[in-house]
DNA sequence: CGATTCGTTGATCCCCATCAAATGGAGTGG
DNA sequence: CCACTCCATTTGATGGGGATCAACGAATCG
């Protein structure tokens, strides 16, 4: 570990492979990323098969799963935790390409090497896939190959939304938007009581939509002042007015 | 055509299946996309496969082959020319999502309905699937879905730089950056002699690259005027100075 | 040759970045 | 419980990069 001043990056300490094909309880099925894309690629009694080839492993809050340029080597899928995916400038600049999370898959490049960096925004569990066994599931079980189909589709779908986002909304827009979708991942638009938890800090969140914290900042303030939201705290926000909240992440696309 | 005010359309007038299974030559074999990643996934003699579930047609430079919120029923195999895909607000800003040509392919979603538009830029010609015949084909040719995966990876990559420009390059790297990676493309890094074809305008390349098109007027002006490039034509560009346009290019990730 | 579309250039404005400082909350130790 | 530190966040003041508004060339086409 530390060589040439990589980020704290996790130790093997931490991983444990799981219970394979052998004997034993396969982990894999009371797994909380169970439905996630790759693993609802299996029936549940060739579960073991993916158990045999994952090692599940924790990281812990502010660790690095991957640095950029590091190879390309293995696929991860998120059990639990969030994870945040970036890509940094030479001169400090960083963009965050992604918050990921419980069910979400990291690793789909054609390079080979990564092009950003993962790291834990809190404490999160993983599977991790040598490039090669994945390769030997999608054979086997040609399931599989669609639900990473469907990922890669996923995320097209996803990366089209920020560049729009990036390309022509602006900074209110943004904000609106992001508060909006976290809202809606984690339930808060069915239940107006429900309050929406921010794990990442102001910073992130301007490093993902290419602004300034202080931007993102005074826009959420903004919001509060018009009572669109309410914050308990500075991270718990209260959606009080869901359709001014939209009406201000517009530029709807036709 | 021309229902609910949709841009000019294609008119199917336009289209002609391809010798299929039965006899008849296989017209994929001398396709200038036999080499695409979706065809790459097919051994010679399996062409006829493809072929009979192919329609090739072709497209008039400024026609609509896909009209954002269309179902999303088929995929398309770029065989020859520019298609540009992009999105639209209500309020007219645009998002240009991507400059495809020959071997790319169009219509990666999950989504039931295309979230984006794609029009022809110059004259084209096109491969029609529908989704139906693409995952018969797949079942049949495991080959195919690799190609298929590696495509969304490819098209993940390229999203992922877009990102990293829209959200943190200035407008003058954006440039550069743009103009760098046609150079690229079109083979004028290897042969300076080799003149860089622009088949956008610059109103296209500002809607690619979240700017206006006088700022992209300005900056490429700026570029002639510093002895990086040359314009014996508005659209047609010599790079005289290629390091120098890399270095404006920069915020090189780590 | 008008008409139209595209590109260039200039003048001005404004949104958001930048610089700076205050506020607040969580943790720590006395 | 208070004093203190540390860091995230908020808020204010100012400036600049790129948008906007406007006018003028240049190329294409009927």
């Amino acid at each position: 570990m530390g060589e040439k001043g990589r980020p704290e990056v996790a130790g093997d300490e931490e991983l444990h492979p799981l219970p394979g094909a052998g004997t034993g309880k396969v982990v894999c099925l009371a797994c909380p990323a169970r439905d996630s894309f790759l693993c609802s690629g299996f029936e549940d009694d060739e579960l073991k098969h993916l158990a045999a080839r994952a090692t599940r492993f924790s990281l812990a809050r502010g660790k690095t799963l991957i640095l950029e340029g590091d190879p390309a080597d293995n696929v991860y899928n998120i059990i639990e935790g969030d994870v945040v995916l970036s890509r940094i400038a030479s001169d400090g600049r960083r963009q965050i390409l992604g918050f990921l999370s419980k069910g979400d898959f990291i690793g789909l490049t054609l390079s080979e090497e990564y092009s950003f960096s993962a790291e834990a925004l809190t404490e999160a569990r993983l599977c991790r896939f040598d490039r090669r066994s994945l390769e030997e599931l999608v054979e086997r079980f040609p399931g599989v190959d669609r639900q990473i189909r469907r990922m890669g589709a996923a995320t097209i779908d996803h990366l089209l939304d920020l560049v729009f986002a990036l390309g022509r909304k602006t900074a209110e827009e943004r904000v609106a938007s992001f508060l909006h979708h976290q809202a809606h991942k984690q339930g808060c638009c069915l239940d107006p009581t429900k309050e929406l938890r921010l794990a990442m800090t102001r910073a992130d969140i301007a490093d993902y939509l290419g602004l300034t914290l202080e931007t993102v900042s005074r826009t959420i303030s903004r919001f509060k002042r018009d009572g669109l939201i309410e914050m308990p705290s500075t991270n718990r926000i209260l959606i009080k007015d869901l359709d001014g909240l939209t009406q201000r992440a517009e530029a709807e696309t036709i």
